[in-house]
This record gives C-alpha cells, structure tokens and sequence, in this order.
DNA sequence: TGAATACTTGAGCAAGTATTCATATATCTA
DNA sequence: TAGATATATGAATACTTGCTCAAGTATTCA
C-alpha cells in the first residue's frame, strides 16, 4: 500500500542517516564498542571537526548516545535496529 | 572493524537509494507488484517525469526492474533485499 | 502517414549536504 | 589562574540532488 507522505519522510530520515561513507564508517567502528570523538576520528583518518559535525546528525537522529567523561565525549551506538540494517546492508554489498 | 572506504560508499549508495521519500513510496506500491509509470504517477500524485527520473537512480542501483510491453514500462522490485530493508526501517519508524 | 500516447532525457534551478577553517566552550593541569 | 587539551559550532564553499520544463524517442491507432 502506499505510504504515507509523513511517514515516508521519516523513514526516508533513517536511511539519510546511512547514507553517508563517513557516517558509515562511524558505525563501524561503534559497533565493537564506545569510542570518543579523537579516537574516532585517527581510525578514520579525519579532522575531529568533520566527524564532531557526523556525530551532532547521527545524536539528532538518536542513532548514537554521548557520555562525557572530563573532556572526553564517548560515543556508543543508541539503537540496535541500525545495526540490523547496516549489517543487512552489507550482506546484500558484499555478496549480493 | 573499520568498514574500508570503498565498501563503505557502495553501501552509502544503497542507503542513498532509499533515503528519498518518492522513492520509498515508489518502492511501497511496487511491492503489491509489478506497475507502469503513468499508474505510478498517478498514485504518487506526480509528474510522470519526476517519476521516471526517481525509476532511473533505483533501475541503476538494481533496485527495480523494467518490462516494456507496447508503449507501457511495468516496474517491479528487483531484489527482496530491498523489501527487507524497507520493512526493517518501517518498523523501526512505526514503532521505534 | 500523422496524431496521440507513454515514457525518457537533458538543462537549469533551488535546496540540501559534507567538509574546512576559525572560533567558542568546557575541562584538566602546572 | 594561565595554558593546554577535547570537543562543538557557525560560516563559507564545493558538491549533490530532486524537481520542472521542454524536447526527444518509441509505439499504437485512425
């Protein structure tokens, strides 16, 4: 059935949020565990600024949860449904 | 681990696929079956062009298929890993 | 053959996005 | 408290994207 307008522009939200190789790439690394914002960053070979500014969207789409710690701000994944899809996703990439 | 970045794109193009609202609501009518594109515009309440360019980027990342017959163009689904990512982002949507 | 129908395509524009750079804020340490 | 460190943010820029409009191709039918 058709979906609704309102609906498809949520939806279509989530998977604006997996559309992006850097956010991706997040993830990825989340996925083994938390990780703050200067760790991420070496692992990606990226500017904290750039990967401060992924995860500000990725916080708004409550796909990632923040804790502070000092001047650290640690980062771990904040919902178990983007796993599924990024791992689905990926099979259906790597051997589809 | 860290996704390499090549893999990381081609997965950021599947998500980029279905991060548009027109075509999850293309998506969602094809998914009754196989419809040609003056029926799917009609339905989307859109310009036959404006649907025709969106079948365009889904028939490039094999997302849907194409069956001419006369002057129509039947679309359907072409993969049933994209049904199952749509229905896994739905329900994290609907109820998430 | 000529007109109508169904769809596709290219150009152009407005709006959105990812990164960089500079600056701001918060926290720790000497 | 001063300076260093960790992160966040705003503005600017280059790039991408989705639509419209006009024109093009293919097919049917009178």
């Amino acid at each position: 059935m058709l979906l609704k307008a309102s609906i498809s522009t949520h939806l279509a939200d989530l998977f604006s949020a997996l559309s992006d190789p850097t956010r991706l790439r997040i993830i990825s690394v989340l996925l083994e565990g938390e990780m703050n914002v200067g760790e991420i960053a070496t692992q990606l070979v990226m500017t904290e600024s750039a990967v401060s500014h992924q995860l500000r969207g990725l916080r708004q789409m409550k796909l990632v949860r923040a804790r502070k710690a000092g001047r650290q701000v640690y980062y771990s994944l904040d919902d178990d449904h983007v796993e599924k899809l990024y791992r689905m996703g990926l099979e259906h990439v790597e051997h589809g």
